[in-house]
DNA sequence: ATATATTAGTTGAACCATCAACTATAAATT
DNA sequence: AATTTATAGTTGATGGTTCAACTAATATAT
């Protein structure tokens, strides 16, 4: 049956990228669990616009991260429950809030950035820089497929 | 800044990474909803053990699937409250509990393949069988790295 | 045979994603 | 200038993931 062979495999790579992407946010978390800090990987991949860009909106966070608006809304929500950002709004356009970090939030930045290379260490223990770009280069083509 | 240019990169590959399981799912569940399906993704993944191997264990699925033991048992919740799925306790082993498709879960997995294909299709599109040999490969490594 | 440890599955809490519907503001149309 | 349309962000509902703590049953050790 090679067609169901072929829909086997398929589903086993959509089945091995979503189990990578848990393992690898499960990493990071424990990593950062395990220095003493107090973030999430949705929380950390948020805050690095804010840190490249101090009072960026929210609809650029959105693209930056790839991630919905939605999302965005309720992690900041979190962040700024846990004091780490704050929402300001534009004085010109009163639609768009800007986001900013607090002194919590650029220590916690600070702290986690040594946490999020020994993470990328231990993921790519092994693999060459050519696998990385080869990587990269087929993840694009699907992305682009995608959007 | 090398340092932080390789930290850049590292994001935005788990950030690519993150989102084309987002958007590979986003377009499954589409694609079934386009043909008046009602399934998600993780729910199209758990059916999979069972259609092949009725009255499979959740701790089989959980291994197939690459799940956590908490997110089969959720899954499996809402595939029953569905009427999809029956659980069936083991008569030798009184802890483990056995998953069996009812008609109007075969008939929906039945109905799901093409789907599932067209999605695989329209993800594939213009990307060679060499090209996702050498993803599957750099995956695969990663993977190891993590479990 | 009894005590201990392991295993299979469940529950509740916290977080994230998606959808649809919503508010408020700004921009475009007429 | 008034109406319509588009944009930025929020809310509530539903589903999935993880963690920690739990129940119930089996396996192991002494």
């Amino acid at each position: 049956m090679i067609k169901n062979d072929k829909l086997k495999s398929d589903i086993n790579l959509g089945m091995l990228i979503g189990q990578i992407h848990r393992l690898s946010t499960k990493r990071f978390v424990q990593n950062s669990h395990n220095s003493g800090l107090d973030i999430s990987m949705d929380q950390w991949i948020v805050l690095g616009p804010i840190w490249e860009n101090d009072g960026v909106s929210h609809k650029e966070i959105s693209e930056y991260c790839l991630k919905d608006k939605t999302s965005v809304t309720k992690i900041i929500d979190t962040l700024e429950k846990k004091n780490l950002v704050v929402r300001v709004s534009d004085q010109l356009d009163h639609r768009v809030k800007r986001v900013v970090l607090s002194n919590k939030g650029k220590e916690l930045f600070l702290q986690a950035i040594p946490i999020m290379e020994l993470t990328r260490d231990q993921i790519r223990e092994g693999i060459t820089e050519q696998d990385i770009e080869s990587l990269r280069s087929v993840l694009t083509k699907i992305y682009n497929n995608l959007v």
